[in-house]
DNA sequence: GAGTGGTCTAGACCACGCC
DNA sequence: GCGTGGTCTAGACCACTCA
């Protein structure tokens, strides 16, 4: 008769109930990587609700990020496949003065491509200034792009370096030539020797999901690059952007 | 007249202009960190929708962690104020060889706390007998606990040591003593030199969502370290779930 | 064209916070 | 006790996928 059967004492609201079931056969091995689910009509005769409800039991899985919904189509158990991003070993000296950009290192025979290069010479914001050591009115070189491996976008990046450092290099430039930023700074006489990463996880905000092609529950990670000479003077901050389901970090150090 | 205007071409659905048009108020600072926003019956009124659709609006911001929602009270803007975790310096062997726990570490003069300790010997998971290099039938003692600052839950871990190298010491019992886990491996002749962290990303599992008393759209870090000694071989896994807003990342290396 | 998910309305009862 | 968010129903039209 009650429209909402809250008899029972405590017991969690029915979407949830639903959920937890869809989770626990999936985890359990009962869907597989891609396989379809029970959609929201199933659902609807399986437990005796109302369409609502059923869509709010998958809409939590779907946050969760462990499910995709196409429309049209059906609820598809999601994989997790990522590339392994090896901190201290891909920003190897060895690596950019043989000609390889840093991006590449990643990218074990796989494609990789960059879009979206755009180069532009700004006041630095006021963090960035901070960052880099430089006074408040300062300029600085900001380099925007978008990475992809195999056709999926991976990383959004911008790196900000001094202009009074790097104007009228290939740094300026939307192609910086083999090795990349890294190289060009060992030509100019500072190159990095030292590199600080900060890591941050959030979601993502709607641009960031349209521009790495995100599924709904889909973390990002911000890895924020500091990039030092052996003199210690912070020649580039690097800002990046990763699809959080495409990436396992990986760092190296000793007691 | 339409119950659904899909009449402008390719418009976005309502509930999303609401939602962004509150992420804009919150960005640009019309709302400060834990000040209330317009609740649902608001913005049916100003905007003319029906209760779900203002829900949906709201939903989007609490799925993107932004806001969080308290009941009977409000929709709140949410606040970032994460602990530094510095990966190389904490794990100096300076620190556990005078007597401060890892964990202790990241506390800079804050109340820090570890309760749920439970210590069980077991046989090794799969997983946990290749990342410690042991054949199949392997023994470890596992170690679980959840670590807490100023009375905040900030991450579950779980260690696994080999039984033969750790069985019948402190290590087996829930108060480690002084220096914790890595001390106690120094004595036994067997102190960590080396350090791997994998870092991944994701959305909480419920059961995490409870113990760490995460708010929607908050993900968590998985931070899978391997310690080993100087002749490489590994004497520890730790697997840690850490609240994704509660922590920044920091790894030092050099080129 | 049948079926799937996406958006939206209108109205109901509930649990909780706060005054 | 009023207002808040939380759960739920019943029914509508839409856009898309796929056979």
């Amino acid at each position: 008769m009650n429209p909402v059967p809250t008899s029972e004492n405590d017991s969690p609201p029915v979407y949830r109930e639903i959920a937890e079931a869809l989770r626990h056969a999936i985890t359990s091995g009962q869907f597989a990587d891609g396989d379809r689910l029970p959609g929201e009509n199933d659902l609807m005769q399986q437990y005796g609700v109302a369409r609502a409800t059923a869509r709010h039991a998958l809409s939590v899985l779907i946050n969760e990020g462990i499910v995709v919904s196409v429309r049209g189509s059906g609820i598809f158990v999601r994989a997790f496949r990522p590339l392994r991003r090896h901190g201290p070993r891909r920003l190897a000296r060895e690596l950019w003065e043989t000609g390889r950009a840093v991006w590449e290192a990643d990218a074990n025979d796989r494609e990789f491509e960059t879009d979206s290069i755009t180069v532009r010479e700004i006041d630095a914001p006021e963090y960035v200034a901070r960052a880099l050591d430089l006074p408040d009115e300062a300029r600085v070189v900001r380099r925007r792009r978008r990475h992809h491996l195999d056709g999926r976008p991976m990383q959004l990046a911008t790196s900000y370096l001094p202009a009074e450092l790097v104007a009228g290099t290939a740094i300026g430039e939307p192609d910086t030539g083999p090795g990349g930023i890294y190289a060009r700074l060992g030509e100019l006489g500072h190159p990095p020797a030292h590199f600080t990463e900060e890591i941050r996880v959030r979601m993502p905000t709607p641009g960031e999901t349209e521009e790495l092609r995100l599924s709904a529950g889909t973390p990002v990670l911000d890895v924020l690059r500091t990039a030092l000479t052996t003199e210690h003077r912070p020649v580039e901050l690097n800002e990046m952007t990763l699809d959080g389901s495409a990436y396992v970090l990986q760092y190296d150090f000793d007691a």
